[in-house]
RNA sequence: GCCGCAGUAGCUCAGUGGUAGAGCACGUCAUUGGUAAUGACGGGGUCGGAAGUUCAAUUCUUCUCUGCGGCACCA
């Protein structure tokens, strides 16, 4: 006997050998219907495993399979359902991983033939009837060797590859059968057979994936699927995709005549009025922030011969991702894809003192990447790109407060802006990297004391950082729920010393500044993407391309609808008129679908009072005002965030 | 860069081994209409590019470019 204690606090005792499905049995027919797995003192468990007694009452909860644990035991067991489907129907393939994932599951495969994406219908059918056969899946612990000489000889060497290079020597080994004819080593846990799975499931995408995420390693074949609770779930996700595919930049960029790209100019951005008129707000905005917190602004050259790059180290450590150009006298340019030497330049002329630091130097620095082709993603991922650039220049001992200032800052424009920061993480130490390890402790222990003393949860990343410094990352989510990292601070210990910066100290000798690089959007272009798919288009008055259109009803009203406009552009606001010969009916509609925060109707009624009828987006309500009045309204409404 | 998928009018998409279609947009004309589509007519395409198979290719094959989804790399 022994005691098991349940989330209401009641302690209930049980014979030895009793598994968790019983225990649920016991309780409720239903229950055992619904619930997919069970955690005993905060570790996930089988169902059908027998619970392992001990003295002490531990803590005992059934998981629901509507539950964020009980989805990821459905999509750990779809995944391993569909392992065996693709077993079934081809016979050469070997399995390696297959883990949940948000919203669903992958497998990665070995098969000689290239899956397509036709494969999937077969597949799936296979997956049904493999539910259908409700095959028992049951949990057994091997022995190291054993397992090892197994999978080797039925021919999965890489399930013997986990074992030898993955699994630490000592851990248990447990390998899971479903029916009588395939199995799957695997950390478990998983339902007591494939009946439990349900139907709500489907696939998704075909993708390659490096074995072991190196790309040094050979090329899996990657299976994308999701599953569900139930058929409810798996609809809901499926109008969530929908849902977001409309936001997504991309789309609305060309629906509202934001930007566009060609393949001309693979990775670069074509700004049209409108959009041009969003990065310009932004670009305010940003810059009134930096000159509040006592920053200089300055502009570098563009291109910088290749020499400059040697001595900075960019050539060797950036050189793959840099444009460089030749010139008729034989000269080698780079084209930049950082302004840090630069900057370096300009901190360079003249002397400097301790008195002059902390020196912040900003620049919305358009630089140039080569980046991968196959990385590039709309305006998130570009190959020409302008950054809220800015590199402090301090002392050792001020790394902690201006970090601390520049997180605080940084989360001030994030909440004027309204995104939400999806996490910060700090990259640490790699490998291969410049510097002491005191210089190492210390710089990492500076950034991370000053985020969290600024407010942040940080996530450390082991071995993430760049070789001359630390990293701090800000995160944000874009409509499909991918992350990209926008803000940023790095710490550099280096380029002082390579580009030979120096500062008099109060001793009169000669020191080396630190240098801080650090951007609050990262890039214009990424962060109006985030922008963007954030609104859904639907921008606030500040940030949108036109903030009013005046619609006049019939041509007597023509000539008061351009006055008006006059007079709102007098005050400061992107007003335009549409005085085509078409019905009001139209043209609300058309601005309504351009997403117009405010469209201004007049007819004849307005123009003999020298009235304005108010239709905001998103709703049909008409508001009448004087000219006047409306005026002073919409421009106290179109004030950015920081000079409301 | 690697793997899979896709590329037809400005946009969204249909279609076929036998000279290419719709809706919207665009142009012209008529219409002056109070809050999400007024009507008629018209112009518009080397069916991403190159080669091959064929009497004939937008359609089949190969190569290539670009885009999309992953992986890797990265703001």
């Amino acid at each position: 006997m022994f005691e098991l204690k349940f989330p209401d606090g009641a302690i209930r005792q049980y014979e030895n050998n009793i598994s968790p499905l019983e225990i649920a049995e016991g309780i409720s027919k239903s229950l055992a219907k619904r619930v997919v797995g069970a955690k005993i003192d905060g570790q996930v468990w089988d169902l059908s495993r027998p619970i392992e007694p001990k003295d002490t009452p531990q803590t005992f909860e059934l998981i629901n399979r509507d539950s964020d644990d009980g989805l990821e035991i459905i999509r750990h067991d779809a995944a391993h359902i569909m392992a065996q489907a693709v077993q079934e129907l081809f016979p050469d393939t070997q399995i390696t991983i297959g883990p949940s994932i948000e919203d669903g599951y992958y497998y990665d495969f070995v098969r000689e033939d290239k899956f397509s994406t036709d494969d999937f219908e077969k597949i799936e059918a296979k997956m049904r009837e493999i539910v259908d056969r409700d095959l028992p899946i049951v949990r057994e612990e091997w022995d190291r060797e054993v397992a090892i000489k197994h999978f080797n000889e039925i021919g999965e060497i890489y399930k013997a590859k986990i074992i030898e290079e993955i699994i630490p020597e000592g851990e248990t080994l447990t390998v899971y059968k479903q029916g009588d004819n395939w199995k799957d080593l695997c950390r478990g846990p998983h339902m007591p057979s494939t009946g439990r799975l349900g139907k709500a499931f489907k696939l998704m995408k075909l993708a390659g994936a490096y074995w072991r995420g190196d790309a040094k390693n050979a090329q899996l074949q990657r299976i994308y699927g999701t599953a569900w609770a139930d058929e409810k779930g798996l609809k809901d996700y499926l109008v969530r995709l929908e849902e977001a595919e409309k936001r997504d930049h991309r789309k609305l960029g060309r629906q509202l005549n934001l930007f566009h790209m060609q393949e001309e100019a693979k990775g670069m951005v074509f700004w049209h009025p409108k959009g041009w008129t969003m990065y310009r707000a932004l670009e305010n905005y940003i810059r009134r922030k930096i000159e509040a917190s006592d920053y200089v602004e300055v502009k570098t050259p563009q291109l910088m011969d290749k020499t400059l790059w040697e001595k900075s180290g960019h050539w060797e450590k950036f050189g793959h991702a840099m444009f460089t150009c030749e010139t008729v006298e034989e000269e080698i340019l780079a084209v930049k894809p950082m302004n840090c030497p630069g900057h370096v330049q300009i901190f360079n002329q003249g002397q400097k003192s301790y008195r002059d630091l902390p020196l912040r130097m900003a620049e919305m620095g358009c630089c140039h990447r080569f980046e991968p082709s196959g990385g590039l993603h709309g305006i998130m991922r570009v190959r020409n790109f302008t950054q809220d650039d800015g590199h402090i220049f301090c002392r050792v001992d001020q790394i902690y407060s201006e970090t601390k200032d520049f997180c605080e800052l940084l989360r001030t424009v994030y909440n004027d802006l309204g995104v939400e920061l999806h996490s910060v993480k700090l990259a640490l130490r790699p490998d291969v990297r410049a510097g002491s390890d005191e210089t190492w402790d210390y710089a990492e222990k500076m950034l991370k004391e000053a985020a969290e003393a600024a407010g942040e949860i940080v996530e450390l990343l082991p071995n993430e950082g760049a070789f001359y410094g630390p990293k701090l990352e800000f995160h944000l989510k874009d409509a499909i729920g991918r992350t990209w990292q926008c803000g940023t601070l790095q710490l550099d210990f280096v380029l002082p010393e390579r580009l030979d910066a120096e500062y008099t100290g109060e001793d009169g000798q000669k020191h080396r500044p630190v240098m801080l690089h650090r951007a609050i959007l990262g890039t214009f272009e990424r962060f109006l993407g985030i922008l963007i798919e954030n609104h859904a288009g639907n921008f606030p008055m500040w940030l949108a391309p036109v903030q009013v259109v005046v619609a006049n009803i019939t041509s007597d009203s023509e000539q008061y609808a351009k006055d008006v406009c006059h007079k709102l552009r007098a005050a400061g606001i992107r007003a335009e008129t549409d005085v085509r010969n078409e019905k009001i009916n139209f043209k609300i509609r058309e601005h309504s679908l351009q997403k117009v925060p405010v469209i201004a109707v007049v007819g004849s009624r307005e123009a003999a009072e020298g009235k304005v009828a108010l239709r905001r987006f998103g709703s049909q309500a008409q508001e009448i005002l004087s000219l006047e009045e409306a005026m002073a309204m919409l421009s106290t409404e179109s004030l950015p965030p920081d000079m409301k």
